[in-house]
DNA sequence: AGCTAAAATCGAAAAAATTATTATTTAAGG
DNA sequence: CCTTAAATAATAATTTTTTCGATTTTAGCT
């Protein structure tokens, strides 16, 4: 399966750039690119979900079960790429700690607390409004996260 | 000291109405009001930062010395009081999940990653656009929550 | 390709954070 | 004051994260 956003390895090239640059870094700071580090990285990319170190390293091991990877090198890592801003680490509620590619598309989330149900959301508005509060204050933004929780219409139909 | 927002214990009025709030929660679920809570509720109160755990813990014991509250115990009314959006909690960068109270105005987050600091606002026309959105979606907003990270001003300037 | 030095890895152990257990104490209501 | 259910402290157990030493791997060089 290939389409138009893939090269010829049938990566994005969306992904080729990430890798590149997290070379790059590496490079600039006299680090050494390993295979896990590249599994790591693609895992990641791979993923839509924000991972807890742990659930990361199982979807490692079992994209690659002959690369016995340590859960100390996923944490070695995790920190690395987040020291680099090239992913970001945020808390929802009582869960843990999760690590997400700070490289991707914004998005925001309604969460209905009845069924679960996570919609994703873009709002220009309220991106403008981000910005412009960020600038006031020079305040460099990498990313944000906000998460609107409620009941969605199907479950407020369920309760009556 | 006193001053006109304070009642005859020299305790803000808004702390009493916190305080009352809880302890109707409480009895709402059967739950009692003890010692080790009211103070848990206080510092948190008292404490303009956001909290480990265990810094709430220490901040406990330097306050009520003879009370040795134990580490589980602020762990479980921590749990509790986020349960019942008395307080949130958030985690950022390398550092821990850290609490807060829910029942000041409410505000959104600007993080830095670097430094740590965190520093409050809120924003009327995100609170609107909030509002619009769920309206249209025929979502029951119950809550929401914001962070915006990045890097300070003053971080910027350090690497420079 | 082979050599070398620096860095990364694994695996295991240690440390830190969080949760569960149990005996005892305490709060709330009669 | 009594009773009972719940909360607590203390500690143990568990889970999460970090550290450490031996070994392997990478990157640059020839």
């Amino acid at each position: 399966m290939s389409n138009i956003n893939t090269d010829f390895n049938n990566r994005t090239i969306e992904y080729e750039q990430l890798l590149s640059d997290f070379k790059m870094l590496l490079k600039k700071n006299n680090l050494k690119f390993t295979i896990q580090r590249e599994v790591i990285l693609e895992t990641l990319y791979d993923s839509d979900e924000h991972l807890t170190p742990e659930a990361l390293h199982h979807l490692i091991q079992d994209k690659q079960p002959d690369l016995k990877t340590g859960i100390a090198t996923v944490y070695r890592t995790l920190a690395l790429l987040e020291e680099s801003h090239v992913v970001n680490s945020l808390s929802f509620g009582a869960q843990g700690k999760k690590y997400e590619l700070g490289a991707k598309e914004h998005h925001d989330h309604l969460i209905c607390t009845q069924c679960g149900k996570i919609t994703e959301f873009v709002d220009e508005e309220i991106e403008k409004r981000q910005h412009a509060i960020t600038d006031e204050l020079n305040f460099k933004m990498s990313d944000h996260s906000m998460q609107i929780y409620g009941t969605c219409s199907e479950c407020q139909e369920k309760n009556i």
